[in-house]
DNA sequence: ATGTAGGCGCTACGCCGACAA
DNA sequence: TTGTCGGCGTAGCGCCTACAT
């Protein structure tokens, strides 16, 4: 049963502009997306925004878009605000951002401590299932894993018979969602039981129009609240901006946004996607530094990077770093955007990028740092006279 | 029941590719929309196309979007192609077209016979429905207007008892739905009777996610087919776009892509969305030229204006000329884009622009024609010696 | 521990008729 | 002419048990 809350207020003309419940949307994003603190410097890359275009358009940014020469391929921004959304129809996450451009001087003032750690806490109490044939049929309810039940859900009290709770459940529009929560004998005869979300259940399925495939995703925060979340599977995407505005105009609005910016220092506006652009294109300008001008990497190198699994958690892959190169040249002259093509050790999984960044990965082999073969100049190198890098943690950047 | 056809290819990465059914686009899009004929020239309105993404995004398309100095307010393009599509989603139709900048010396070239009678004609055995409570509730079917059903349904075999038939129509998609119409008794004793449509009109109605005041549309063409449209009632629009693009950038590139094209003389590509757009935006070059330079309008002048009705027809309404100026002079000096301010005869109705393009009036008093005191000169003067517009009706130039 | 299927009560979908606007 | 509602038969939803993996 879908209800308003009585605090809550309808989205107004330009989305969902309500604060978010920030432990939620986080947990939609997945554990690996962080976002930049606000008021932070940044480094904004618009190739990886295009990327993202491209990826919400089913259209490659190719050849034809012409490039605004006046645009480099990384600006260093402020952030000035950060906001969380989730679209109306679909429960997609996505992060509103303003940025505006710095000039040289401000670029080169020291970093303030909260530009360093920005740290994005997942929330402990959650677990997230992936949907099942059965949990999205009409013909039953939702089985839920035994311990996520026992650690998300309030505990149940075992002496009735048998043992259920009505849950109510806030999704990322603040809609309350009302489950019966049972936990059922398996055999007549014997112990093993089984939690199961009954009445209510249903409906849900069909208002968010779930499938099998899909995950759903169940937080007990610190205020005893029960938030719900919605991860859709990577269904063939529904090309829904065709009846807009062409994917050429798009990019180029994305580059004329930013170059307009850029030449006026003015402020602009980007929507980040994370589970729909390939990469983050939206990165603390510590991590950017630390990466760039305080790690060296060379070919043969061995390094891990971080991806996450079907079950929301995070693991390790191993790779070696098979060549550094600018990846569009022509548009894109020392970006370093994807600058690094590497192999993966796991040669089963064809899905993970042939390149990445350099703040991606964390080279296994932390050797002093010498000049690098690779050609680091910026138009404005950095200063040398800067923050300890060299004593900080990957972690302590942001990393995870 | 949703079924697909044997001859039908899914829609690929972008959108929907498929040739669609020209007359059930025109019925869907309503009776005032045409479009122009490939391969002739047109006029293409940057601003209008801003209003377009405006009404799209919800938002105000204003003050602190720069304008492109390069691009002049109105492009003289060959329209090279034309494309009838529809929202996989929503049904919703729009055109795509491909333009191209013309150079001055193609701008002069007199006109093609084609070029001047577009008659994009509305087929004529279809009707139309704003659907009822009744309808759209699960409690029944769907009850067929008398006229509505004796005009574009197949004729039923009366002697039966009760007449009955199995009814197979096509949406936009060419996906396949079948009814059941019969023709029903009303009192047990006597004659008055009424057509419904019962078996599978309510999985069409889930399937589209129609609720009480959108339109279905049902037409009966040449070929016998039955085809099968929807439009939606005016809802608050899902303002989808927002994760994205910002709506500050949509607009950019609308205006970087047409000063791009502009500038080199070359191919771009822009969505005509009949249903959200307020007015046209890309129209005959013909059709323009008559209104700008060879019809005399003036302050106080009565004009008609076409307007649709809610049952898909066209009525007439008047009005008052009461000013002509510039709508955004900083920005688009000399457009003639909405540049007459109107008065309207009917006051009740306050949904009528306040302001109108010289092509979309019909003035009702056919002076002689003399030098206008409304400054008419463009960058590129029309040259005196051109096609007989005199005598043309207006009905000619497509107006309907 | 958890996905899936058979059983079966019962809700509500959907077809009929009736009435009113 | 056509929007809406009371009636009721029945498909399928949804809760249970049961079994397989």
């Amino acid at each position: 049963m879908k209800l308003s809350s009585a605090g809550f207020s309808p989205p107004n003309q330009e989305g969902e502009k309500r604060v978010l419940n920030s432990e939620l949307w986080h947990a939609c994003a997945g554990p690996l997306v962080s976002l930049p603190t606000i008021g932070s410097r940044v480094v904004y890359f618009p190739q990886g925004h295009s990327e993202q275009v491209a990826a919400s358009t089913n259209r490659e940014a190719d050849a034809h878009i012409p490039n605004c020469p006046s645009l480099s391929p990384q600006l260093i921004c402020q952030l000035h605000n950060v906001t969380m959304h989730a679209d109306v129809e679909t429960d997609e996450v996505y992060a509103q951002m303003t940025l505006q451009p710095l000039s040289q001087q401000e670029q080169k003032e020291p970093f303030l401590p909260s530009e360093l750690g920005s740290l994005s806490k997942q929330p402990t109490n959650y677990f997230c299932k992936t949907l099942t044939a059965s949990d999205t049929s009409t013909h039953g309810g939702f089985s839920v894993p035994r311990r996520a039940a026992e650690k998300v859900f309030p505990p149940l009290d075992y002496s009735q018979q048998p043992p259920a709770q009505e849950l109510i459940a806030r999704d990322l529009h603040n809609n309350e969602w009302k489950f019966r929560h049972i936990f059922r004998v398996l055999f007549l005869t014997g112990q093993p039981k089984r939690h199961l979300l009954t009445t209510g259940w249903s409906v849900f399925v069909s208002a968010k129009r779930l499938s099998a495939g899909d995950s759903v995703l169940f937080i007990w925060n610190e205020k005893n609240q029960l938030l719900l979340g919605v991860r859709r599977a990577n269904r063939p995407q529904t090309v829904m901006p065709s009846s807009v505005l062409s994917s050429d105009s798009m990019h180029l609005g994305l580059l004329a946004s930013a170059a307009h910016a850029a030449l006026t220092n003015s402020r602009f506006t980007i929507f980040y996607n994370p589970r729909t652009s390939p990469s983050e294109f939206v990165i603390p300008l510590a991590k950017y530094v630390k990466a760039v001008y305080h790690t060296r990497v060379s070919i043969g190198m061995r390094f891990r990077m971080l991806f996450e699994t079907e079950e929301s958690s995070v693991r390790r892959y191993m790779g070696t770093i098979t060549g550094i190169s600018d990846m569009d040249p022509a548009r894109w002259l020392n970006s370093h955007w994807r600058s690094v093509k590497v192999g993966w050790d796991e040669s089963t999984t064809g899905e993970r990028q042939p390149r990445v960044s350099l703040w991606e990965i964390e080279p296994l082999s932390t050797l002093p740092m010498y000049p690098s073969p690779f050609p680091l100049r910026l138009k404005r190198p950095w200063p040398p006279g800067l923050p300890p890098f060299n004593g900080m943690k990957y972690d302590d950047l942001g990393a995870v």
